[in-house]
DNA sequence: AAAATTCACGAAATCGTTTGCGTTTTTATA
DNA sequence: TATAAAAACGCAAACGATTTCGTGAATTTT
């Protein structure tokens, strides 16, 4: 039999390999280091013993010796969500790719709970953190403060203006702009707006695209048309969300579309118009932000303006890794707005 | 102005603090642990210096100390995933409130890259790995090396008898029992099943959860309406999907029901039936495993198996703590199977 | 007042790597 | 042959934190 060569507790060390071949430390080092140093015999007989012992180095003491781990920290306010699951993997895609490790944590919406995150990562000794900030956040002096500390960070999908340094996001303007223009060109006059209640660029963006579409069309934009919804929680937001819908639906002048923002809103909206009786599109019309794939099969089937969720945690990924190696010294930061898409199906069709 | 008092590069160590201070190191780290052998004006003056340049200990040096870093690794296949992403927020939820960090990766199905996940983090010295298997697996020679080396191990959702630890998955034999039967007390007969290619017990589970239904109801099974999909690519699910479909319409004795077995197929089966032009569930009905909170909305509202997934991330997690602490010497592992429910909709309304 | 405790702190080893520099041995040059 | 130059390796410091042990000073005990 074979026995197991390795200490119950951990892994082969350098020592245990110079101590089994008789070397210093250093020269294991140096040899799996491929260093000039040393001569090719030696280098071998220590490759083969390190292979064989399946030597691996510890990270932690790569890390603390280099003041770098390799490792990337993302905030996100949740896991369970579609758009920002294909976001992780295009970080993660990326990021493996160039041998980074990443550590996930969730804000859930909280900007205490950002920050304990943001702590715990930094004191981790994360190289960089990519941050897609809570919708209770308003206050980014600690992320600056550790940015002026040295700390590579890049925003992706929600961004801030109160932070210098490169973005990531959609074009959540053109993209709401394109879906309510769409619902024009469809023949709907009357579009409602629901959004959420942040102050996050998203927000106002996607709002103000939507402003900007009447505006362009000579429809003049009536506040009692935009409702938003309390997103910190979803028990909140789905009674914030029928209650709006009841509210639309009970103005004299009630709307014959709505463009929803999110895609929890979206989805949810459909949903509940499903469940109040409503007749989708002929009641009325519905387009949102969404990723889901299977707007497609909903009843009916959803129009949707569609992010490139993938291909943005892959950029955002690129960017704070580029800033980690500084490829570039003293970055010009720039904010990158990757193009939306429409996707229009039976929940916009033409009016008649 | 305040002036940033960290360096460019790194944040305060305790070298710094003791410098500030004049006092030694060691006193430094005794005041901000607390030790009784430190005055209560040193460790007053200790902490607040630490706060008011926001010390945090650096993890590496720690875990590098105490041969732990309270990281655990996660390896799925696949990020983009309702399900997955579902098990991920228990996961973190349950690693957060005990203060670990989760490194998530990705083995995108290939048993290759699932090795170097393993390998990464073992090396990255997490001190537990939570994995549910590529479909491609089929040696855990590996991972068991690693888990008598004395890394702790837990599997959940896809489990395999080739490894001996904790194991934490659904009750995939009852749910798929309970589908089948939710069909034939619906007045469904014919019922073909749809599911992976995979050795893994997730998949034999739910075929035999299928077959035993049959056989408590009398019901003979019936080879020709058991087909499985390659699971490692998406391109080729769908075609092997499509072509299972039309196999079984052209059959003479055609299915009058479907029983899909993972998230994926059932909602892609959904989208190809509506597209094929057939009538759900009057040309056929369908019922299947997935957490989508979207199958209310679908059309037509899809019948379920849901998993309860989050719960399952949870307990995997705490499965692993405890054995990473040994909060049980010498443990008996054990395999967990939760409950899955059965919601019934509108795609397996009963026959007439 | 002398002895014994307690108190408050510092020195140094340790975790596993990397790396600059010193040392020995071998080889090449004058 | 004496000397310079390479070659091959080891020593030791460093990264930041924890922890054992040792040491003066202050306090208490007889």
């Amino acid at each position: 039999m074979h026995q197991i060569e390795i200490s119950m507790n951990n892994s082969v060390t350098l020592k245990d390999i110079a101590k089994a071949l008789n070397l210093s430390i250093s020269t294991i080092s140096k040899s799996l280091n491929d260093s000039y140093e040393i001569s090719i015999d030696t280098k071998q007989k220590v490759l083969e013993y390190a292979q064989k012992h399946h030597y691996s180095p510890n990270r932690l003491a790569k890390g603390l010796k280099e003041g770098k781990s390799r490792s990337i920290g993302v905030v996100v306010c949740s896991l369970d969500n579609n758009v920002i699951a294909q976001m992780l993997d295009g970080i993660d895609t990326v990021s493996s790719d160039n041998s980074y490790q990443i550590i996930i944590m969730q804000s859930k919406e909280s900007e205490k709970q950002e920050a304990a995150c943001i702590e715990l990562l930094y004191s981790g000794g994360v190289d960089g953190i990519l941050i897609s900030p809570a919708c209770e956040t308003v206050d980014f002096s600690y992320l600056r403060s550790l940015q002026e500390a040295g700390l590579p960070i890049v925003l992706f999908d929600r961004l801030s203006d109160q932070i210098n340094t490169h973005k990531v996001g959609a074009d959540n303007f053109q993209g709401a702009y394109d879906a309510t223009m769409h619902l024009i060109k469809s023949g709907y006059k009357n579009i409602a707006h629901l959004n959420t209640n942040t102050t996050l660029s998203i927000a106002t963006e996607r709002l103000n695209g939507y402003k900007q579409a009447l505006k362009d069309s000579n429809i003049a934009y009536r506040p009692e048309l935009l409702r938003s919804c309390d997103y910190s929680d979803t028990q909140k937001l789905n009674s914030d969300l029928e209650e709006a819908i009841l509210y639309f639906m009970n103005l004299s002048d009630k709307p014959d579309a709505i463009f929803t923002a999110t895609d929890q809103i979206s989805t949810r909206c459909l949903t509940l118009l499903n469940k109040l009786g409503y007749h989708i599109p002929d009641d009325i019309a519905l387009i949102g932000f969404t990723n889901t794939d299977l707007a497609e099969a909903l009843s009916p089937a959803l129009s949707t303006v569609h992010q490139p969720a993938f291909e943005m945690g892959q950029l955002a990924a690129k960017k704070l890794i580029s800033l980690i190696e500084r490829k570039d010294q003293d970055p010009e930061y720039e904010t990158v707005m990757l193009e939306t898409y429409i996707k229009a199906r039976a929940s916009t069709q033409s009016k008649h």
